[in-house]
DNA sequence: AAATGCATGTAACGCGTTACATGATTTT
DNA sequence: AAAATCATGTAACGCGTTACATGCATTT
């Protein structure tokens, strides 16, 4: 059976290069810094760092704090860093599309045009949500001094940037030709009541 | 247990509004139009169509073929084009992003950057491949009469249109940065032999 | 003679989500 | 007093891919 290799591991090494964390804290941070082209649940956190440790990629100390429940945190080992290297070194596998709200729109003839342009509305209001926090981000990754990873950091938010200002684009068109469509077939529609009176 | 609900079956069901069709026919038909945003393997293809027999959504009949295999021929019924109006009046559900190709670069500085430009020039020869195919397509569309789903499918292609664009756009400006991270380091390497000796 | 395409399926496997469980603390 | 957040996990389930199996026809 071919390697999946499914990178859930890796994210979490790789974060784990920048700062010793828990897997609560893993979670908080792949939301805050890849959260717009990966994510992770805890189901899938927690026992990831579990195996990581039994291979010896990361090492674990059990930290207690007056008041506040223990928490186990992680630190990448030599291993671990070894195991990001090779992984790097793999050509990353183009990911598989699976666009619903694309699907709705191929087969909106048998549709609501007004329902459809609600979802593209809704589509471009996550987006631009989304879109702001980029920027927010741009800004801070400017603002603070150079990390070695800020170069790169700032492609990838880059990448965001100009991907849903593409959506962004095309939703305000689409909006425009759906409401259209509307206007269309309803006038059509009140031409055969007339035609049929 | 939440409605996972995931559309694999609906895609089968809205390609056969179209024209009756084989699970093979459907496999390619996928691949064909809906591609460049939604796949379904066999796999998946096979059993689904069962299970929507089953459930009285298709009907099919084996059609038997002098020199060729049989093939099952399904087409949909009045009870899977009901199924059809009811999830196309559900709310799309954003999908889920995982883009390998970003969480390599996100963690570029512990890569070499050569290799990280190679990825996104693999990614750029791939994506320009498939805006070619979708600017055939969008030519095609025009160019044949009018189908009731010609102006959505006409949508969905310029969605893809906008969004490679964006991307191709991104690939370039990232792969002059990467080159000029990639010099930087070199010559900062040459300083620090010079200095050694 | 070998490889590719047509055509239909099944089995195994693993990935990932969701739901559940627990319990303490902090906020409303 | 209730809700949300911190914190860590496990179990169940289903979705989807991959690999495998079969066999005939066509192409190289």
């Amino acid at each position: 059976m071919a390697k999946r290799s499914s990178s859930s591991t890796e994210v979490l090494l790789g974060l784990l290069t920048i700062e010793p964390m828990s897997g609560y804290d893993l979670g908080q941070t792949i939301r805050a810094s890849v959260g717009h082209f990966w994510n992770e649940s805890y189901g899938q956190i927690y026992p990831n760092l579990k195996k990581l440790a039994a291979g010896g990629f990361v090492s674990s100390k059990t930290e207690r704090r007056k008041g506040k429940p223990d928490r186990q945190v992680y630190s990448i080992t030599a291993k671990g860093r070894q195991r990001m290297a090779n992984w790097l070194a793999v050509d990353p596998q183009p990911e598989i599309p699976r666009n619903e709200l694309l699907l709705k729109l191929f087969f909106g003839a048998q549709a609501s045009s007004t329902v459809l342009a609600r979802y593209v509305e809704s589509m471009a209001d996550r987006e631009r949500a989304v879109l702001g926090m980029l920027d927010h981000a741009q800004a801070q990754i400017d603002a603070q001094k150079q990390y070695p990873g800020s170069p790169f950091w700032k492609m990838v938010t880059r990448f965001g940037q100009l991907e849903l200002e593409a959506h962004l684009q095309w939703a305000e068109e689409t909006i425009v030709h759906l409401d259209q469509l509307n206007k269309r077939t309803a006038t059509a529609g009140k031409r055969k009541i007339h035609a049929g009176n």
